[in-house]
DNA sequence: GCAAGTAGTTACCTAATGGTAAGTATTGAG
DNA sequence: CTCAATACTTACCATTAGGTAACTACTTGC
């Protein structure tokens, strides 16, 4: 993250740090409803996510222990992606996420075409 | 955020860029208990804040729609920070994130414990 | 005339982030 | 002999974010 922030005590940034970053949570709300999904899967319900920042983002969250990653040393390889049990308890919150931010878009888009309509 | 990371069109990724972001998601979870508080005030309950970096996440909010900005021109002056009624939705999400961050921090605590104990 | 107190602002610097594009490994198919 | 497919990795670059520290404004009180 930052060169000093430390998730000093305090356990709601350190849950942050773990999960904020663009596009993270998104990804984990997505295996919270798929419960595995492989690297391109990932990558294509993404849209204009690079593979660079992907493998990151899963290898941070592999390392928090959020994530599990399966290799099956295929030709070509696949790897399947799933939430560990840990990972499975951010469910609610992201549910509850969506859930406002489906609301607000909503909303966000009545009032814009009122002022469409105003505008003519 | 990034120089090429929009909100396209996701409404996941939209609340994200507005709620994201070092602190944030801790300042709104403060105004959403005590329904107001002033500049120095969250400061004083967030360690570590620079006054810098506090301004900024303010007006970002305050620019979101999310916090109302009560400025007092009294000598020296008073400003009261709140939730709006937008900002105030986040509660729930707030309260289920902050029972996840406390109930990891005791499990991650423990498991130390045991590690210090195994070391004896 | 100077300090105190609140809520910032400003300037400057460094480190980290994300983007793009190209490369890697492996093996079966054509 | 080369391509295709998957899941990355690497190199390089430009931008951004955040940190620190000092400065501002305004009036009261000593």
């Amino acid at each position: 993250m930052s060169p000093k922030h430390n998730p000093n005590q305090c356990p709601m940034e350190s849950i942050l740090g773990q999960i904020m970053g663009p596009w993270t949570p998104y990804i984990l709300w997505l295996l919270s409803n798929e419960n595995s999904l492989r690297f391109g899967e990932l990558a294509a319900r993404i849209p204009d996510i690079s593979a660079k920042v992907l493998t990151d983002r899963l290898r941070k969250l592999e390392a928090s222990g959020l994530v599990h990653r399966d290799y099956q040393p295929t030709v070509p390889p696949t790897v399947y992606y799933s939430l560990t049990t840990r990972g499975s308890e951010l469910h609610g919150v992201l549910q509850g996420l969506n859930e406002v931010a489906l609301r607000w878009d909503e909303e966000d888009r009545l009032t814009a075409d009122d002022r469409k309509i105003a505008a003519e």
